[in-house]
DNA sequence: ATGAAAGCGCTAACAC
DNA sequence: GTGTTAGCGCTTTCAT
């Protein structure tokens, strides 16, 4: 194993002091207005024998770990992943590292895991917040750490935000499925207040009522066996004989998928939101209600580099449109009939 | 902003000193005969003023950061965000975080973060080594860090791994792709020397050598335009009139599945490496080789755990069974003549 | 049984 | 321009 060097063996083996080294190396060679020929020298030398700083000292001493926590809801639904992979590179590009987790709707270990974030002093938060989490999430900013917050918000927590048009996507897709003459079009959803689900049950309405139409809402438990979510999903969509279902998520559309198919019962029109690779290549393929994750995510590592910078005067709170990809399960035409 | 408690202050407003009061907060107050009310006074502040120490300060320290760094190819990709999910999980259960990065077959960037996360001290590595990282992984090794790999090894490197039967999955794929009546059965692969890769090849190898049937196989150029995989999957589909085809990978039998779709085109019989939700659900359901990954992870774990702490006397090369999940996309009866 | 103090590797205020 | 040194918050050796 071979030793690391330290700023201190490079000062000894110039016969320079630390100082001098420290702040070449930190790019105040020209503020400090140190001669071009020490810093080269220096820089020659730490190439050479392939210096490396020891983060921890660096972060301890100036307070900024250069590290950004992610909490996401779920990393193995591939509309978090996709957002994990975006926010990575992303933050990668900002001189930023990720360390993330899964909360998998468990209050209980979301506290713990932003405690041992701040415990690790990250410089900044990105969290898609669970239902109870006003708490913790107004404590972070008490401790004055930089949070955005990501695909829903807290509207009693004032933060930085950045979620999708959550209202216009369900109302668009909604008015779209009923304008192929469906009359009975109803909503899967889940029992649960955050904002995305609130937005995007009051979209589904405000086209119900501009229809002049009955609703029909089937909400599910969070987080319950999916066997539970597939039984429920089957009764509601056969025992009120729906014309067309929008999905409020990608997984409950799944659910529904694997239930009618187990039971081999035709599908009714449907949309969904969230892409997935699974919509674009069923048949038929499922329109769905596309979140622009790449703008999402741009908007949120911007959001979060500038607060931490402090260059951040106010809150900002983004909305992004989503994008409705009209596929085969929406229209009324067989798949076969297409050009 | 609320200042956060150090150990010096306790020590302080305890009046005793910070030694007394580390050694009771490392559980080293028996050990070091502290006395049970001075223990029991110690913790009781402690935990009134919701101390938490810098984690920074005790690893700059210990040496210890409690950290792991996973490098997986790609996090959207449900096989690697399943893996992470869990890893995850397991790591926790430990007393470990995550610092992940997606690497996107780029090796320079790959090698640059296995630096930077050198740099950050973690504990240990988990890679999904990509080729060329022979040198860096030898690196690790050299400074003395534990690291086990993934999903595939290098067989020049003398690491731990945790992989899977690669080979055997494969066989018993093209056996059972043989046996249902189909003379000309394919694989579609990559241009990689990546030990899962090989021993894929191998496994469908041995079943053709063993039916004694030529075989045919197409490779893809890795990280290739998806359009451009699309196109060659069709026409090695097509002009070689196959019965059948194996695909290494989850994503390029997903891109196949694009391409036959697109140009309506009847699937051939056909099996794929790793699961993916839309195989469950594609019609017809699509027979895989499913790597079991709980009981990778698990062992994935306990072997850096165990190498972390200094209890691992040799090199663990451990291999798990794969499971062939057989559904409709490979069995010659039609799917509506399942029972 | 408890405390003083060195030191982990780095940055930056201050000194010259 | 460059060097000396305090200090980030913690652990742990050594002294008492």
């Amino acid at each position: 194993m071979k030793k690391r060097v330290l700023i201190s063996d490079i000062a000894k083996a110039l016969g320079i002091s630390v100082t001098t080294v420290s702040f070449i190396l930190n790019d105040k060679a020209k503020e400090k207005r140190i001669s071009d020929a020490m810093t080269k020298r220096v820089l020659d030398y730490v190439k050479k024998v392939g210096y490396k700083p020891n983060q921890l000292a660096k972060s301890l001493r100036t307070g900024q770990t250069k590290i950004l926590g992610l909490l996401v809801e779920d990393i193995a639904n591939p509309f978090f992943s996709n957002v994990a992979k975006y926010i990575e590179r992303q933050a990668y590009d900002a001189g930023y590292h990720i360390i993330y987790c899964s909360m998998n709707n468990d209050g209980q270990k979301a506290k713990e895991l932003i405690q041992m974030f701040m415990d690790r002093q990250v410089d900044g938060f990105i969290i898609t917040p669970s239902e109870g989490l006003e708490d913790t999430i107004a404590n972070i900013r008490q401790n004055n750490i930089p949070v955005v917050l990501f695909d829903r918000y807290i509207p009693t927590v004032d933060t930085h935000y950045v979620v999708s048009d959550n209202k216009k996507g369900a109302y668009e897709a909604t008015k779209h499925l009923l304008e192929n003459e469906n009359k009975r079009v109803g909503l899967i959803s889940l029992y649960s207040n955050q904002t995305q689900m609130r937005d995007r049950l009051e979209g589904y309405m405000q086209a119900m009522d501009e229809f002049q139409l009955q609703s029909y809402i089937k909400k599910l438990q969070l987080g319950a066996p999916e066997q539970d979510a597939k039984d429920q999903i089957l009764e509601f969509i056969v025992d009120n004989k729906m014309d067309a279902v929008l999905f409020s998520t990608n997984y409950l559309a799944v659910s529904g998928l694997k239930a009618l198919k187990e039971h081999r019962i035709p599908l009714p029109r449907m949309a969904a939101f969230d892409e997935h690779t699974l919509f674009k290549l069923h048949d038929p393929s499922i329109t769905v209600v596309s979140q622009n994750i790449e703008q999402l995510t741009k908007e949120l590592i911007q959001t979060l580099v500038a607060d931490i910078a402090g260059r951040s005067k106010e809150l900002r709170k983004i909305t992004i449109p989503c994008e409705l990809i009209i596929r085969e399960s929406s229209i009324v035409t067989l798949p076969e009939q297409i050009s």
